[in-house]
DNA sequence: ATAACATATGAACATTCAAACAGATGAGGA
DNA sequence: TCCTCATCTGTTTGAATGTTCATATGTTAT
């Protein structure tokens, strides 16, 4: 269940400790494990890319990914909850956009990083 | 199947036309989830802030997280195939640090995230 | 009010995935 | 060689996730 120490020298033992103190809460790991798991995907990652480029509403969205409305809006449901969007209504009409720049800086280190690794 | 054009205005599909254009290949949002699925899950997400403190091997890293040292291995097995970590051997012990700088930026960013809206 | 449309939601189904356990590999020491 | 330790790899099981179909909500126009 629990990991056991391996053969442990005093260097082993001070880092551990060291890393230990300096660990995130529990909490903020959850965040942030949801956070990138939003991203984790390929319909969402299609639609966050699709947002960083222009406004759309949900007709919109689908008929970029070729896909049927419900299924975006699944996905937009839990974008919304990951506060990875936001959203006007207009008339029979929303439109979704990303929530804020950090969500597009998100999306431009993932895209350099494949980039740089072919 | 196939998502229908809501009641079209020249203003929506000029943005569906534009984003379609610039919408990345199907091969780049491949790699693009995956690798943040590979930091969307509580364990990984752990080891990886972990690593961005200091070079462990792998049973410091169940140490640190009080894990059994097959689920460790496991989850470094993804994330050595995500490419986000790298190993280095010495005796017995197998040493797991960060890839490269892109890897602790994206959590540093995420982080930051989280952060500013509590 | 009724009809047509845009979007959201619920339930069912299929797939993916992480954790746990057992066994395998490989390095070092007696 | 034999044993131990650190790590890795299969396999199974239960949970989480994505997609589809059918339906519900809410808006606009007639």
């Amino acid at each position: 269940m629990t990991g056991m120490a391996c053969s442990v020298t005093s260097e082993h033992n001070h880092n551990v400790k060291m890393v230990q103190e300096r660990m995130l809460s529990e909490r903020e790991f959850l965040f942030l494990a949801e956070l990138f798991k939003a991203f984790g995907d390929y319909t969402r990652a299609r639609i966050l890319f699709a947002l960083s480029i222009h406004e759309l509403c949900v007709c919109a969205l689908a008929e970029v990914l070729d896909m049927s409305q419900s299924a975006i809006s699944h996905q937009l449901r839990l974008l919304r909850a990951a506060k990875l969007v936001r959203y006007r209504k207009e008339g029979k009409n929303v439109f979704y956009a990303l929530d804020d720049d950090h969500v597009r800086n998100l999306i431009g280190q993932g895209i350099d990083h494949i980039r740089e690794q072919g």
